[in-house]
DNA sequence: GTCTATAACCTGATAGAC
DNA sequence: GTCTATCAGGTTATAGAC
């Protein structure tokens, strides 16, 4: 009895489908995406990417999904450990996002502008805030070991400080302005910068 | 001799248009936009916009003018002023930022996001780059006063401590996140926080 | 200047051949 | 599985009456 392969398509369309699109919607956002425009960078069919995803809304939840999902893991794991200190945390969260965003410059962006993903960012905030990170923040405060009256500071500054680079990326490297390399040099510079930074903020009152 | 007046309009079509586009284009981006949802929002016709705009394109150019130029001069009256300190410069685009920014919160998400505004987006990176403000950085940064090696993370501080939180003012609010009284008390405090805050991190090597 | 009606085009999705 | 052709509905823009 002969064994007979599950697909036989020409080259992993279904993937390069995804691909395009993940590519695609980062950049532009859902609206501004037309599924041609999906098919023309997968290099494939407009009948063929709905024969796959039934819809344009579906695909792009698909995206979504792999994108939030491998995300928030890696965030989850720094903000629930039990065993490591307030600064550890700060300092774990400055270094695996801008080693995640380096790679995906146009997430944060895309996260910040896309009404259509209000669900996914709502689980991002409810996860910072029922983390054991945000329990020793509040801590920290009402030991006084740290100077602000509002833990909403705390954040947004880690997360200014860090993630606003990327969003405004497009910004600084259009015409005349950044390479892509100095980019990068800059947020490696910037993994080493912002733990120190962060302390010294702490201690302003 | 009777004087005419100039226009018979029922009451400000035109200006009616713009304030809604403004606010839409602001709020979801060119694309996601629909001209009938602009005349339904200024109460006017689908046809009337045409007459004064000839297309959307136009339209969204004219609003664009308008916020980046009255933007453009508030910033330029301060980074290209010689008589004031780099520190009385950073406190007021600190402050100056805040307050046009609580006013417009969906602006700086709307400026970084959209393509379509690529020319002005240039004009504000040239504006700061040729700027008396700059050369008083790099001034203080050969003689040693302020520790950092780059002038792009003085600005990148200033810039993601400030206007980060209006990227994110949605992030935030959405359901049980924070009311628009709490946002506005919290970034009241920042004005005061963040030259505070930008001198300690200007100390840290 | 303002409206209704409609033309001209775009876009997501499907039918049906291979 | 993949394609071409096409439909159905939405969207921008204009023609023409008032």
């Amino acid at each position: 009895m002969i064994t007979v392969k599950k697909k036989k398509k020409t080259d992993g369309a279904e993937e390069k489908i995804i691909s395009a699109a993940r590519k695609l919607f980062t950049e532009k956002g859902f609206d501004s995406v037309k599924t041609r425009d999906i098919a023309k960078e997968a290099g494939i069919n407009l009948a063929l990417l709905n024969y796959y995803f039934r819809s344009k809304e579906n695909l792009f939840e698909m995206v979504m999904k792999e994108n939030m999902g491998q995300f928030m893991n890696v965030i989850a794991g720094i903000v629930d450990d039990e065993k490591t200190s307030l600064e550890q945390k700060i300092e774990m969260l400055v270094l695996n996002y801008i080693d995640i965003f380096s790679l995906n410059p146009d997430m944060p962006l895309f996260v910040l502008s896309n009404t259509k993903i209000g669900d996914h960012r709502m689980k991002i905030r409810e996860k910072f805030m029922a983390s054991y990170f945000m329990k020793q923040i509040n801590e920290a405060m009402k030991s006084g070991k740290i100077a602000n009256r509002n833990p909403a500071h705390l954040m947004l500054n880690i997360v200014g400080l860090t993630i606003f680079p990327f969003a405004a990326h497009r910004m600084f490297k259009s015409s005349n302005g950044l390479s892509n390399e100095q980019f990068n040099e800059i947020m490696q510079e910037r993994k080493k910068m912002i733990p120190k930074w962060i302390e010294a903020m702490l201690k302003v009152k």
